[in-house]
DNA sequence: CCTCCACCGGAACTTACGGAGT
DNA sequence: ACTCCGTAAGTTCCGGTGGAGG
């Protein structure tokens, strides 16, 4: 028998709907989200009738519905017929988080089945792009609705440059075509960063999305294990730990989802036909670590070797401070023959570690000793270790015998 | 109350790069 | 061949800043 055959015989706990457990999955209906969806219907509403529906706001934490909603709404958008041709736009700013970037995305999604060209990924400067965009919808009736997912990315990083120009686009544009923004936001305070120029665009319109509660997270894993589980393979018991264990902190069901198809795919693997409680705190320690090692394999070689001198320095004392951390990162730069970046720059790499999850900071004053930032890496040392010596950049550099000699 | 340390962190600027248009 | 465009990464400059010690 093949190496793959196996799986294909053995009887599987999943049946052909396992993707059911995945975030990117559109449930035939929404769970909870009655109030929402209502609201956002409200607001498209006009487009059904020919005219602009307003731009409008979804704030929430991660995995509160935010994206599926609007997916939601675009599938039902697209099967109802209109006066005015709508297009619905899906734009995620985690991915496309230039201002270049967005518009581009939006003119080729416009000009898509057109006999004109879409804009290459650079070159042009982004006046022409808005102008392509202004043209082809002054000479083609439509009714834009682009989806910013993420929104809160693009405005961190490029302040309202983006969202100015297309919340105003219809002051440029003739009767009948419009563009209508969906900002989605997981910051609850996004608005505050915006100009008020831009945030007045968005009128009031704001939609919630509040944490799941544990019913409903149950609810909506029951609902999603039925498709995507044969009979019998999930227990009560098993939904109930998973709701809880993956949300501990706020009712994120992206997680929820996560963890119980980790854990069917574990039980799965070891060929067990029902799911039991020892495959999810599995799952859940599987999804943890593979995080971690994914977020450290994917670091800039630069960021990698700022890690690594946090690993070494905290080892013994703990923490360490941004002076002490520094000259250590000079002397492994020293080692792997990496020019070293200015403290400014490495400042700003240790922030990036800090959003990542992989180590914590706090800023603290020592009187007359300065005030510096302490910090401490939050993973296990060899686990990080061991995914950091994988690097080429490392080969020749014999990390634990510098470690030993206090070479640094 | 003032000083002064050792950094923090905002902002503007530089460099490098891939691509477009002419 | 040359200029212009946007973006990413990094540097330079510099005005803070919390609180122990004087």
């Amino acid at each position: 028998m093949g190496l793959l055959e196996k799986f294909v015989t053995e009887e599987s706990i999943f049946t052909k709907e396992r993707d059911a457990l995945r975030s990117s999955y559109l449930p035939e209906r929404l769970l909870h989200r009655d109030e929402q969806l209502d609201r956002i219907a409200g607001i498209l509403s006009s487009a059904v009738r020919g005219a602009a529906p307003s731009n409008v706001i979804f704030y929430g934490k991660t995995g509160t519905g935010k994206t599926a909603s609007a997916r939601f709404m675009q599938k039902e958008m697209l099967s109802t017929t209109t006066p005015v041709p709508v297009k619905y736009i899906y734009i995620n700013c985690e991915i496309t988080d230039t201002p270049y970037g967005v518009m581009q995305n939006i003119c080729s999604s416009v000009l898509e089945g057109s006999k004109q060209t879409p804009p290459p990924s650079s070159g042009l400067s982004i006046e022409k792009l808005y102008e392509i965009l202004v043209g082809f919808l002054k000479e083609n009736r439509h009714i834009l609705i682009v989806v910013l997912d993420e929104v809160d990315r693009l405005v961190e990083k490029n302040g309202n440059d983006i969202l100015y120009p297309l919340s105003r686009i219809n002051e440029d544009l003739v009767k009948g075509s419009s563009v209508s923004l969906i900002a989605i936001a997981n910051d609850l305070h996004f608005t505050e960063r915006l100009d008020a120029r831009v945030l007045s665009s968005f009128s009031g319109e704001r939609i919630l999305f509040p944490p799941y509660t544990s019913t409903e997270l149950k609810n909506i894993l029951r609902d999603r294990a039925k498709l995507a589980f044969k009979e019998g393979a999930v227990s009560e018991g098993i939904i109930s730990l998973c709701a809880t264990l993956g949300a501990q902190e706020h009712g994120d069901a992206r997680r929820v989802l996560d963890l119980l198809r980790v854990a069917g795919e574990i039980a799965d693997r070891s060929g067990e036909k029902i799911i039991r409680e020892e495959h999810v705190y599995k799952a859940k320690q599987t999804i943890e670590s593979d995080c971690i090692s994914e977020a450290i394999r994917t670091l800039p070689h630069q960021s990698k070797i700022v890690m690594l001198a946090i690993l070494l320095r905290c080892c013994g004392t703990l923490q360490t401070t941004t002076g002490e951390l520094y000259a250590t990162y000079k002397a492994l730069c020293n080692h792997t023959g990496l020019t070293p970046l200015t403290q400014r720059r490495v400042t700003d790499l240790i922030t990036d570690l800090e959003g990542l999850g992989l180590i914590q900071t706090n800023v603290r004053s020592m009187g007359r000793g300065g005030r510096t930032r302490f910090m401490h890496a939050c993973i296990p040392f060899e686990d990080a270790l061991s995914v950091i010596e994988e690097d080429d950049l490392f080969k020749n550099l014999k990390i634990r015998k510098l470690f030993q000699a206090k070479l640094f």
